[in-house]
RNA sequence: GGGCCUGUAGCUUAGCCAGGUAGAGCGACGGACUUUUAAUCCGUUGGCCGGGGGUUCAAAUCCCCUCAGGCCCGCCA
């Protein structure tokens, strides 16, 4: 069974009707960690409804929180603004400098780009603002009971967290005169007003039902669950730590009297080599930069196919090739899976088919979608080829038709696909090994596999085809057909195996010993340019 | 100190939650094809499932201990 239908099965024991809710805090920019976090929920959501259960998505933006510290790519000038709710404040601009005149908030700058990017993966969340659901009131019930009952409050918390509580504290967070939260000390609690005092000796109170202030993180978390009767929430392994804040959270829910949600804690996303993702870092693949590059099925296809608890190796090098391969091939074991059932399959390999199906299952972007059953020929790797030598789409798919790939119009996500591929061989990401390198003079590598030392009759053997073919280059008609003719016959009239002349043209031409389709290749280079280094190896031969 | 994840074939790994003969991909090796080229097809090779103990008729799988690597426990998911 896959994780999520698991998740699902759980969640069906405690009703009908569930909300799965992600929270994320505008601070920054958005990486594709955070992907990882409202897909995760997305499927959860998908998996309860196909099991008949109404689920929704609820996706809670923590805009109320303060901004921290100033983050690197912000400038100097947010310094004022620290301690201040995200949604009060200004976005930064280009050079990231507060930009007074934007219409909208740094909290909003920040998240409409990603719910951009997760439309494009299938991803539709209900937003809330919780800055929205302070002002409305929605916390006054929870904020007055943790106030009431702040002891008890102040005993799990040092019970299960280890941290000590001083003496004279209130579960409560105010927002001061100057707008911001820091350095105010709480005096008291008379309902509805919390009392507090700044650093200056300025006195004032904050009404718990406005957004006036806002509960502290390990409160605040519980009375969301309360407040929006979240029933399953993944949230990052940071969180899960044995005395973490689901800990205490799960203790503090019950004086609210809910109960906290199923957890599905998750382990992080890790870019390749370089660590996990962090925004205050420059190690960050922003959701948008990741989709220009991979498909939204890939991506989410990653997140469905590794179970929650697992690292995701985040690798825009020949994994993802690879990754994407092997999303091909599942595609095709559902589609068959659907057509034909092998009774003589063992347990085993069921439980392990399905696995696989529901990592299919949960990677379409639109929702039951049956995938498209891929050509095995038109796989990711050739596509890669094709759009190197390539260079308008339309010629791309008149290869695919000509070489049975393709038939008639190419689908909508085959046009993406190729889009997204010219964005990754155009990118810095795109792996060395899979990239085409049109030589025009022999490198060092090719001349070393080119000369046969002490077989000069074989070296008098290449030098003569090389010779006829750059004849026949010179006066040919120049397109694939007679290019391939060209190259085949020429070898056969030297008694040249086609395998050994095509190896020695590889490495004339690209410089390694394999590649694409060579006269399809060719065809598209300047006749000039093909030329060019079959005379540099002429020469060498001749200095041989 | 507390918690989590990982350790399975040369490499990448599936299977572990609900125990029942260890699967796959890549690589390597061999063969087929010979206008055949990041191929394709067929075959072969290869694993005391990190180590030790326990439970069981039966353990990669459950329990305990241990070793190794990674990560999280100041709101960065």
């Amino acid at each position: 069974m896959h994780w999520a239908d698991s998740v699902a099965q759980n969640l069906a024991r405690r009703g009908n009707s569930h909300t799965i809710a992600a929270g994320i805090t505008p601070s920054g920019i958005f990486h594709i960690g955070h992907i990882r976090e409202v897909v995760t929920c997305d499927i959860i959501v998908r998996a309860c409804n196909d099991a008949g259960m109404d689920a929704r998505l609820l996706f809670i933006v923590d805009s109320i929180d303060p901004l921290r510290k100033v983050y690197p790519f912000l400038h100097s000038d947010y310094e004022e603004y620290i301690g201040h709710p995200l949604y009060k404040i200004p976005p930064p601009d280009s050079e990231g400098r507060p930009d007074l005149g934007a219409e909208h908030n740094y909290a909003a700058h920040f998240l409409n780009p990603f719910i951009e990017a997760l439309r494009e993966l299938g991803v539709n969340p209900e937003l809330s603002w919780n800055h929205e659901a302070y002002e409305s009131g929605k916390f006054e019930d929870a904020a007055r009971i943790f106030l009431n009952r702040r002891k008890d409050v102040a005993k799990i918390l040092t019970e299960i967290s280890g941290r000590p509580i001083a003496e004279g504290w209130y579960p409560y967070t105010p927002i001061g005169h100057d707008g911001s939260m820091d350095g105010l000390t709480v005096t008291g609690w008379e309902d509805p007003y919390v009392l507090w005092i700044d650093e200056e000796g300025n006195e004032g109170k904050s009404h718990i039902g406005t957004a006036e202030g806002k509960l502290p993180w390990r409160m605040d978390w519980p009375a969301k669950w309360a407040v929006h009767g979240v029933t399953c929430e993944p949230f990052g392994k940071d969180h899960a730590a044995s005395g973490g804040s689901y800990s205490t959270g799960r203790q503090l829910v019950d004086l609210l009297g809910a109960q906290p949600p199923i957890p599905v804690p998750y382990e992080w996303i890790q870019l390749k080599g370089m660590g996990p993702m962090s925004s205050s870092t420059n190690v960050i693949v922003g959701p948008l930069e990741a989709l220009e590059i991979v498909p939204p099925e890939i991506l989410r296809f990653l997140i469905s196919s590794n179970k929650p608890k697992r690292h995701i190796e985040f690798d825009t090098g020949t994994e993802l090739i690879k990754k994407a391969e092997l999303y091909d091939h599942y595609c095709r074991i559902y589609a068959n899976q659907n057509e034909e059932k092998n009774d003589d399959d063992s347990a085993r390999k069921v439980k392990l088919k399905e696995e696989q199906r529901g990592a299919i299952r949960f990677a379409q972007v639109i929702p039951r979608e049956i995938p498209r059953i891929t050509s095995h020929k038109a796989s990711f790797s050739h596509l890669s080829m094709l759009a190197q030598i390539r260079s308008d789409d339309e010629s791309v798919w008149e290869s695919m038709r000509t070489s049975g790939m393709l038939d008639g119009e190419p689908s909508e996500s085959l046009v993406d696909r190729l889009r997204r591929m010219r964005n990754w061989i155009a990118s810095e990401h795109f792996p060395d090994a899979n990239r085409l390198v049109i030589q025009t003079s022999v490198t060092s590598d090719a001349r070393d596999a080119l000369l046969i030392p002490d077989d000069i009759s074989q070296n008098d053997i290449t030098r003569s085809y090389l010779a006829t073919l750059v004849e026949t280059y010179r006066s040919c008609e120049w397109k694939d057909e007679t290019i391939q003719n060209a190259i085949c016959d020429n070898a056969r009239d030297h008694d040249i195996g086609l395998r050994e002349a095509f190896v020695t043209l590889y490495n004339i031409h690209l410089g390694k010993g394999y590649g694409p389709k060579l006269a399809s290749l060719i065809a598209e280079i300047p006749r000039e340019d093909a030329i060019a280094p079959l005379v540099d190896a002429l020469s060498i031969l001749d200095g041989a």
